[in-house]
DNA sequence: TCTTGACCTAAAGTTAGGTTTATGTATTAA
DNA sequence: TTAATACATAAACCTAACTTTAGGTCAAGA
């Protein structure tokens, strides 16, 4: 069992986050004691491990919700989760793909601007620049 | 010269987009016809180019706006702005490396599901889960 | 006893990055 | 001449994902 402090630091999330995903329902059933503070457990854990994932690869929480909610449904949702799982798969990669896109004019800039600045000016350098980005 | 309605759809960015940028300072110079149209030109089309690349290498408008700023400064601005794609550079590499991890999660997430949906439930596979993901 | 620190809630506020709306102009085809 | 298009502006609006604020509870240590 883990207080809202010790899970913040942790996962290195702020509290107000941990309180706004249990308010918005992607944390299912946090235990409370009689006092109504939230004791988070392995569970939990595991679930903020998910939605790390998830956020990363590109879901709105809302959506997220969506996915816990069918976790907790049981069984009879497992083709539609493992179904949701394929569509994240595929959303990742192509980001991955448009990131090393990006990476490699990026790359090219820092050749450009490396050359500029050992002439002190673009000028030479320039006439490249339909040719490679 | 391309009308913004041409660049619109040659980027696939909403006109509305288009003038946004324009008005936050990206795109510097738009030259205007007569009766204030804009005539975009081979530079904006490769500031657009750019502009793409920095907003997927995380950077925000205004910083894009600086940065486009020291294009139109001149020569002084050269180290400046080879180190800020460094930066980007960087930043965007750490990016790929997230999203791999969250990747190899997600491709766990489908065989866990895969095996579930054979057994048709989670009994057996959910052993796993602390060991692999 | 008092105060400090960690927790709680509801509700309002924030930010980025656009998008929409309302209104107007200029060109062109029927 | 009228209607449709494509352009223009300023200003209001929108959304997601938090964060901040204001006010309150509770247990422990000095």
């Amino acid at each position: 069992m883990y207080t809202i402090g010790e899970v913040s630091k942790m996962f290195n999330l702020p509290i107000s986050t941990l309180r706004y995903y249990d308010k918005e329902g992607l944390l299912n059933d946090v235990d409370r004691d009689s006092s109504g503070i939230r004791k988070f457990n392995d569970k939990t854990l595991e679930a903020l491990r998910v939605i790390e994932c998830l956020k990363k690869s590109g879901m709105q929480i809302k959506e997220i919700k969506e996915f816990m909610n069918w976790c907790s449904i049981g069984d009879e949702t497992l083709l539609k989760r493992k179904e949701m799982f394929i569509r994240r798969k595929e959303h990742i990669e192509k980001e991955i793909k448009e990131l090393e896109n990006a990476l490699e004019m990026i790359k090219y800039k820092c050749w450009y601007y490396d050359e500029a600045i050992k002439d002190g000016n673009e000028k030479r350098v320039k006439h490249y620049s339909s040719t490679n980005a």
